[in-house]
DNA sequence: GGCGGAATGGAAAATCCGTTCCCGTCGTGG
DNA sequence: CCACGACGGGAACGGATTTTCCATTCCGCC
């Protein structure tokens, strides 16, 4: 018995019995076919659920799990499960094997391929969840602006910055609202509603961001938020708000899903604007 | 009580404690932000493991769960659960949206796709091509630093930007070079042997980055050099340069590999730091 | 046809887990 | 300053679930 066989991840199981289960006993086979056939049942089951399902004993489940090298049904069941957290099967195992081996040695190069993991999946998860109607409705409100207004501060400034950057390029009027010498109200202070505000904040939401967002949302400019949370402070103020969800690696976000979605919105915008009759000017 | 307010898929939860949140007690409030951020572990965890990963005791998901109407913290429970066996259902519609030539025209979700692929293509080449050799080196140099000079103008600045975020985090001394009021040359004026520049500038290479660096090199401060190609002005003047290219995607290119760059140094950096024996300070 | 070992079913036992209950604390209003 | 109620911590309970164990069956081989 026991030669040192447990696949940790789903795709390893499967090789393993595509192998195996030709010399596997008869219930055994039967518990296996059932497993591949309703791997969401298994992951969510009990033993004696899934044991009723694939009409066998809830013990042959147990001996299925040991005949395969795991320490019982739960740690098979762990395979399972770990199979719907990781619903990009690509990253899957990468991610597994960096933070097994950051905890040993602190290689430079681990560290990198470890926010470079982290950045991927921040960018698959962002495109699985963003809604196209959300992305549509912004841009809509985008093109109609006079100047767009760019608010990040802390984490989020880069993005903001980088906003600044890409819209005078398209052409856009924005401003950069970077609160220099505190002056960031000032640097707000005649936007109207035919502005539009981008505030862009992460968990810790920092206060200034908030606030100056509530002020310019009284004030009647649209808000667009780019945030991480529905409990975002800066939802209630936002037209349209978009939940971007980075994964970390060691404490640190990514930042390459919000700054992907903030260049989609700049290219957008630029083209909606090239395609609308022109602006007839302010008042 | 019990009004009858228990929704039965996440996103009806998400709502309702979005309303909901801020009457909630303390401890109710803390479990709301964990579950929403991690609703998988949510899924997937015993009562006992998600209350100590959000630090609240098992009770208090009990009350949680029953102070939004459910039964208790199974029934609660098995909302999320749901939420993973719904497959994604729009992923593959989206997918064939984007590669369906017929809908040409500027469909904002179709930009959004092309940016996550040019993003995943840079991080993806970067892992390929950097070196761990070049990475220890700036590492080590990084970490016997008095002062970390960070050096990025228009499209770079938002990684100048960003580790002039992380580096403090990390009990790092760094300074960033904004040149605002077109002071930069005055903010390094005391950059000295001690110190060391990470200066970073990609095609069309910003004339103020390029000259600030050659001044920089010459009053002996090392440089470390992020920028994309072997003919890089700055190469000349640094002690080592990381070759990044990103990919572009309609003539806007992708930070994510810069980024995650930056990111992997700065932490690579505060670790070695950590490990160093301490400053005896400056002179 | 009988024997032996593997496979299987079923139920008992041990474990784990969610829930409840009680008590201490904090804040509030009288 | 006290009384009250809401809140939260923690332990104990009862139920569900996994695991183990043993009797029985099945199948191949002598």
């Amino acid at each position: 018995m026991s030669e040192n066989t447990s696949p940790r991840d789903f795709e390893g199981l499967k090789t393993l019995l595509a192998e195996r289960r030709e010399i596997l006993p008869r219930r055994l086979q039967q518990v296996a076919e059932f497993a591949m056939a309703h791997p969401d049942e298994v992951a969510f089951g009990t033993a004696a659920s899934i044991a009723a399902l694939a009409d066998v004993q809830p013990s042959t489940l147990v001996r299925f799990a040991k005949a395969l090298g795991y320490a019982g049904f739960s740690d098979l069941q762990g395979v399972f499960r770990h199979r719907l957290r990781e619903r990009w099967p690509d990253y899957e195992e990468r991610l597994r094997t960096l933070n097994d081996v950051s905890h040993a040695g602190h290689d430079p190069l681990r560290l990198l391929f470890g926010f470079v993991e982290s950045a991927a999946t921040s960018l698959e998860r962002m495109r699985q969840t963003i809604s196209g109607d959300d992305l549509e409705r912004a841009v809509d409100i985008l093109a109609r602006a006079d100047t767009i207004y760019l608010l990040g501060q802390r984490r989020a400034f880069p993005i903001a910055a980088y906003l600044a950057y890409a819209l005078p390029k398209l052409r856009l009027r924005s401003l950069l609202v970077d609160n220099v010498a505190s002056l960031g109200p000032e640097q707000m202070a005649y936007a109207g509603p035919r502005d539009v505000l981008v505030a862009i904040s992460f968990t810790p939401y920092t206060p200034f961001t908030v606030e100056l967002a509530r002020t310019a949302a009284e004030a009647g400019v649209p808000v667009i938020a780019i945030t991480d949370s529905v409990f975002s402070p800066l939802r209630p103020h936002a037209e349209v708000w978009f939940e971007v969800v980075e994964s970390d690696f060691g404490s640190f976000r990514s930042l390459s899903a919000s700054l992907s979605l903030a260049m989609a919105l700049a290219v957008a915008v630029g083209e909606k604007r090239a395609a609308l009759p022109p602006k007839t000017g302010r008042g």
